[in-house]
DNA sequence: CGCTAATCTAGAACAAGTTACAGACTTGAT
DNA sequence: ATCAAGTCTGTAACTTGTTCTAGATTAGCG
């Protein structure tokens, strides 16, 4: 039983010096700023190869696809976003309303940069099996702050099942809406919809919150 | 009901001659072969054209990206779908159930080609603004077959939120599915549980006919 | 049949993701 | 300081989606 590390972006193997980890820095930020101009066909490896001032092939040996990279974008950018929400947390009164308006809330912030949202969002449903762990990541990190916004400290298995439901509706209807195929208030509808599912599971009523 | 008579994808512009039609159904099949044998990547245009017997500016012609060319034959593969849902419906009790019976019952069919569902869904994630048509209508064949398991004539409002959320749960749900993040079990799961927003939003006055 | 416009074919060419490689630079150990 | 191993750079090549072009074929029409 390896002793798995806790927060496991990277595969652990060789701890990053400086310059390396300043590198790194310089191609999400690349990569971010390129995408926030044009969307996911903006960010070229040879433009966030320049960008960020380093070499073709030390762009694919730090992020193996342009998928890998633009999903190691959007872990960062949702990382700062948890960091933001827990310093602000929702007021609502039930999980539901608190869910919501958190959801929300992230989506205002993507809708500032659209583009952004458009490179990163596409990435994440386009990756295949090769970016399984990092994809894996981000979902984790969503889970986590719904989760948060939930107040649900120890969630049971129905609860997982509305988080996991709740996130595939997040997702696909950020989707439509960057295609331009559903409105705002469309997805403020749906996000509001779906979060009733969470007053269905409350504390009590299937899973008791005893234990664990 | 005849089934082109509904059937809108293309501008309506000049109707198809008999060869060009058989054209079209020549390269729908082989994209759909390609892709049921290696999924996305082994739908190559090139050979797309080959396998067909046209022209790769002719392919083009046709159907004016790789993206449109795999919607397209999701619409194709859905509308078959529909059809063989409709002469074998759901037998269960309450909406919900139905919807839920339904779905499964697509998704073992994607199960048995996992690289043609891997194949058509990427490319409908994917698909950004110039293919919205396309994929609305790839989404309205859906919504109409979940409203016909339901069992719904004339929807309301209420019921099409939670139609479109349970949409957006199966698409998602689906991507994790065919990217090896989710087990089949764990995909049941969470189409049983969006189903149960169905429960929430009975038509008006009360509750499934011949309650039980 | 012969004409014209549209369509189709074959193939080259271009764009961007990805890979490969030779040589310069860092790093760490001695 | 020196050496070995690993990393980074610059550049070319390869792959596959997409575009373009010139000539052959087809469809509709008198």
């Amino acid at each position: 039983m390896t002793a798995e590390s806790r927060a496991d972006h990277r595969p652990a193997s060789p701890p990053l010096t400086e310059r390396q980890e300043a590198r790194r820095r310089r191609i999400l930020n690349a990569s971010a700023q390129l995408a926030a101009r044009g969307g996911f066909d903006a960010v070229q490896m040879r433009e966030v190869a320049e960008a960020a001032g380093v070499a073709l092939g030390t762009l694919y040996r730090y992020f193996p696809s342009k998928i890998h990279l633009l999903v190691a974008t959007m872990q960062d950018q949702l990382q700062h976003m948890h960091t933001t929400l827990r310093k602000r947390p929702p007021a609502g009164a039930d999980p539901a309303q608190r869910v919501a308006e958190t959801l929300m809330r992230a989506f205002r912030a993507l809708q500032r940069e659209p583009q952004l949202a458009d490179a990163m969002v596409r990435a994440l449903t386009f990756a295949d099996r090769s970016v399984s762990p990092e994809v894996d990541t981000v979902s984790r990190l969503t889970t986590a702050i719904i989760l948060d916004a939930m107040g649900a400290e120890h969630p049971g298995p129905e609860q997982l099942s509305v988080v996991r439901v709740i996130e595939h509706t997040w997702h696909s209807a950020l989707i439509t809406w960057l295609s331009g195929r559903a409105s705002i208030a469309q997805v403020k509808i749906d996000i509001e919809t779906v979060c009733r599912l969470i007053d269905l599971t409350a504390p009590g009523a299937g899973a008791a919150p005893g234990g664990g």
